[in-house]
DNA sequence: CCCAATAGTTCAGTAATATTGAACTATGGA
DNA sequence: TCCATAGTTCAATATTACTGAACTATTGGG
């Protein structure tokens, strides 16, 4: 049998985790697209959208520090493993934080680009 | 002559580095004093206020990590260093991001002191 | 079933950061 | 100039992060 994916429970949720988890440019990249794909995202597909070459080990660390931070769910699908952000959680123990946190990650981003 | 105190080009600070800077609680309340003092506060009167044993090179250090991170400006008032947050120039930078992160961490903190 | 392929985790060695006591620098006043 | 106060820097130690290699989990094929 597998070992089970634990995830802590929304109130055990610190603002200095989410900030910490959050405080890796590849974690924010991870988190921004998990928020555009509610169906979920494996970490092989990830490391492929993100175009950041990335051993596997390094994305599952990634996923593990976001999933400890209760940043995000991740759930077994067959042979892989999908992950998704705990917006709606999130919103009601953090009101507007992770969205003010993207939108200042995106703002950035856009200015880097040009 | 003394060395100069150096502060980031409000350009030139990262999203990733300002949540690094703030994912130490002591940090978080680092600022969240700062904020309610405009005249500024020197590193002595913050450990008495934050209440927290810590060493004065600690001190120093995080002042130094949040200094590097654009979240606060230091400047020399006689023999102690006076440092206040960057609020106008962040505010412009990053609309609503730190109001937001501190908005949850004294939310954070209330239910804590429950 | 057993094997192969795919996806991810864990381990362990190495590298990078953080913590902090001690020594050093800066400033103002006696 | 000397002393007291405030803070920085250094260096040793401790903690945390990165990642290749080995291991586990799941599915599908023979």
């Amino acid at each position: 049998m597998a070992r089970p994916i634990t995830h802590p429970h929304i109130d055990d949720v610190t603002v200095a985790g989410i900030l910490h988890a959050l405080s890796d440019p590849v974690r924010l990249g991870i988190v921004s697209k998990l928020l555009k794909t509610p169906a979920g995202m494996n970490c092989t597909e990830m490391t492929q959208k993100l175009k950041i070459a990335m051993p596997k080990s390094t994305c599952s660390q990634h996923y593990r520090i976001l999933r400890e931070a209760g940043l995000i769910a991740s759930e077994r699908r067959g042979v892989d493993l999908s992950s998704h952000v705990r917006a709606a959680e999130l919103e009601a123990r953090f009101p507007g934080l992770l969205a003010s946190i993207l939108k200042s990650y995106k703002k950035e981003a856009s200015r880097q680009a040009r």
